[in-house]
DNA sequence: ATTTTTAATGTAAACCTTTACATTTGTGTC
DNA sequence: GACACAAATGTAAAGGTTTACATTAAAAAT
C-alpha cells in the first residue's frame, strides 16, 4: 500500500502556483512573494512533499557525494580519518560514499569511475596508489581528488600526509640519545611507501650519529601483531645479535615485539626499549605504556576534506600543476616502552 | 577545459543509431543486431561514454544506495561490521553511504529523510534509537529498514544483534564456575540497551547460583578504557570489599580494570580475575591476554545486509508485521585474564 | 493619463536516461 | 508474388527538478 510520493506538481497545484514558484520559494524566497510563500508552506505541509534529491541533481549536474576510496573499511585505523573528513563533508552538505577497493586495481577503476559517471563530484584516496583512469587522464586536468595518508610519488594531485620520514627520524633519534647503539627497524611491507620513508627516517638517524647500518637488523613485517611477534622472535633471540632499541613501524608490531619480548624474560624498557607508530587508542593502557608517534589521524581527514572542498568551490580559481602535500605535524609520545639502554 | 562529457545522444550519432537502441545494446543486448551491437560498441569506446548514473536513477526511481546510519563513524568498533555490509553491498550492485548521527536525534531525522527523498533505497542501522519520521510512519508501511547491533524495543522491524543476555550470562556463570562469589558488573550506560541485557544476564547467573546481587559491586561507566580505571579504583581499592571477578560491558573497561588493579599491586588473574565484552582486536595481545566474549562483528554485518537485500529483493513476498530477531552467536574466548578464585 | 520601471509569476526547455508503442525491415510459407 | 510473422529499430513520453525567458501586474515617474 505505497502511498504515492508528493511531487512539486503536487504542491504546485495546492498552492495554485506554477512549479517554477514552488521551486523558487524553496531555492530563491526573496524573489517570491510574501503570501505565496506562506501558501506554497502551506501546501508542501499538506502534501508531506520532499524534494526528489536525484531529479534536482540530474537537473544540476552534481550528486552531493564525495567518494572515499578506502584499501580496507575493516581496518580500524581509517575510523577517525574517516571521522574527521566524514564532519567536514557533511557540514558542507556533501555525503560520503565508502569505497572499500581492497587493493583490488580493478575495484579502484570502477570506483574512480564514479566520478565521470556522475555518481560522485569528488573523491578521497586513501589508497596509496592512482586508479588506473586517473592516471592516464591527460596531465592539464584537474580532476577534484585529494590524496591522504600515503603520498603518491610524481603526483601532482594535492596530497595530505604526515612526514614519515622525519618522524621516524625523531623516534630513532630519541632512542640514540638514550644510548642505544643496536638498534632494529620492524618494518613494513617493501612496497609500501610509508615503510621506505619511514626506514628512510631510521637510516639517515643512524647515519648522522655515525651508527653503522646492520642489515641484519631490519624485519619486515606487515603492520600486523603477528608480524610483530614474528619480529620479536627473530631479532631477540640470540643475546649476542640482539638490538637493545627496536623502531616499530607500527603499534601493532611494536605489541607484537613486546609480547615476544616478554616471552624471552625480557623486560620492556629494562632490557629492551620498543617504539611504535601511530599511537592507536590502546597504546596509552598497554602494559608498558606504549611510547610512539602519534598521527594525528582526524586532523589529516580533516585536512583532506578541507583541500577537497576548497577545490569543489566554484570561488576559488582551479589550481593546476603541482602544489606541494599539506604536511600534518606528529608528536612523540613518550611513554614507558622505551628508556635508558641497559649497561654492558 | 573541461572536454564536454559524451552522452548517449553522440554514442548514437557515432555509431548511426537512435539512442532507444544504445540503450538496449548495453542493457538488453540479446535484443539487438550483432552488428549494430559491435557499431555501438566501436562508438561507446571512441566517445568514452559512461552512463549518466543519476539520469538512469531518476528513470528507474532507485538510487542504488544504502545508508548506514552509525552514532560516531569514528569509533574503531563499526569497523568490522562496515566491512561486512560494505562487501555484501557492493556485490549486490549497492553503494553505501556513510551516515554519522553523533546521536543527534536532528541529525538522525535528517539521514532517515533520505529514504523519501530518493537519496537512499534503504537504510542500516547501527543507532540503537528510531529515528522520528520511521517512528511516525504507519504501522503497516514496512520501510526498508533494517535494525542491528542493538535492538529497539518494540520495533517490529528487521533486526540483527547477539544474546547480549545470554552471553553475560555465561561470562558470569564462567566466574561463578570457577569459585568466584564476589562478583562485580561494570556496566556501560544504564540508558543503553545493551547495558540493560548485559546486565540483566549477569544478575540472572548470580541468582541462578544462588548469590546475592550486591548493588555496591555495580559500577555504571561509558564503555571506555578511563571509565574502566574509575571502576577498577573505585571497586578493588578496598580489600574487604573488593570483588575477585569482575565482568565488564566492554574489552576497554576491562583493560581499564587491569590498568587499575595492576596500580594498586593486584594481579590479575592470582588476585582478581577480569572479564571483557567484545574481543577487540588487541584482546589477545594485552597482557594478561583477555578473557572475553566474542561479538563476530563482521558477521553482523553481513547479516545485516543480507536482511536488507533480501528486502529489497523484488521477487520476496515483502513480510509486514514483526519478525524475530535474528540472533548472531557469541562466543566465550577465554585467555588469561581469568582465573581460579583466589583462596581466603 | 501615459509611459517606464520594477516585481511577481508563468511557460517551456533542458538535464540523460529507459521503455511502451509504432514502424520498418527481413524471413519464410503458400 | 502476396502474405503472415518475427526481428530490429525508431519515436516519443516520462521521470522531477531548475532556470532562462516571456508575460503580466503593480508601482513609480513623467
Amino acid at each position: 500500500m505505497h502511498e504515492k510520493i508528493a511531487t512539486i506538481e503536487d504542491v504546485a497545484r495546492h498552492a495554485g502556483v506554477s512549479i517554477a514558484t514552488v521551486s523558487r520559494a524553496l531555492h530563491k524566497p526573496d524573489v517570491v512573494s510574501q503570501t505565496t510563500r506562506e501558501k506554497v508552506q502551506a501546501a508542501i505541509a499538506t502534501t508531506g512533499y520532499t524534494a526528489n534529491v536525484m531529479a534536482r541533481n540530474l537537473r544540476l549536474n552534481r550528486s552531493g557525494m564525495i567518494l572515499l576510496l578506502v584499501p580496507d573499511i575493516g581496518n580500524p585505523f581509517f575510523a577517525a580519518i574517516l571521522s574527521g573528513i566524514e564532519q567536514g563533508a557533511s557540514k558542507a552538505g556533501y555525503n560520503v560514499l565508502i569505497g572499500d577497493t581492497q587493493n583490488d586495481p580493478d575495484r579502484e577503476a570502477t570506483y574512480a569511475a564514479y566520478l565521470r559517471s556522475n555518481q560522485a563530484d569528488a573523491m578521497i584516496l586513501l589508497n596509496g596508489r592512482l586508479p588506473a583512469p586517473l592516471a592516464n587522464s591527460p596531465a592539464n586536468a584537474t580532476p577534484p581528488v585529494v590524496i591522504a595518508c600515503e603520498r603518491i610519488p610524481g603526483c601532482g594531485l594535492p596530497t595530505v600526509i604526515i612526514d614519515n620520514e622525519q618522524a621516524a627520524f625523531e623516534a630513532t633519534t630519541h632512542l640514540i640519545d638514550h644510548g642505544h647503539r643496536k638498534i632494529a627497524n620492524v618494518a613494513g611491507p617493501g612496497n609500501n611507501i610509508l615503510t621506505v620513508d619511514r626506514t628512510a627516517g631510521y637510516r639517515r638517524a643512524l647515519i648522522e650519529h655515525g651508527i653503522e647500518i646492520d642489515p641484519k637488523l631490519t624485519f619486515v613485517g606487515d603492520y600486523s601483531i603477528d608480524s610483530g611477534i614474528a619480529a620479536g622472535q627473530t631479532l631477540l633471540a640470540d643475546p649476542k645479535t640482539r638490538p637493545t632499541g627496536l623502531f616499530c613501524a607500527s603499534d601493532g608490531m611494536a605489541i607484537g615485539v613486546i609480547v615476544a619480548a616478554k616471552e624471552l624474560g625480557l623486560r620492556v624498557p629494562e632490557d629492551v626499549s620498543v617504539f611504535g607508530f601511530d599511537d592507536i587508542h590502546l597504546a596509552a593502557a598497554y602494559d608498558p605504556p606504549l611510547t610512539t608517534v602519534r598521527q594525528p589521524r582526524r586532523r589529516l581527514g580533516e585536512q583532506a576534506i578541507t583541500l577537497l572542498l576548497d577545490r569543489l568551490d566554484p570561488k576559488t580559481p582551479v589550481k593546476t600543476g603541482k602544489t606541494d602535500p599539506v604536511i600534518v605535524p606528529t608528536e612523540l609520545i613518550i611513554r614507558q616502552s622505551t628508556g635508558p639502554c641497559p649497561q654492558g
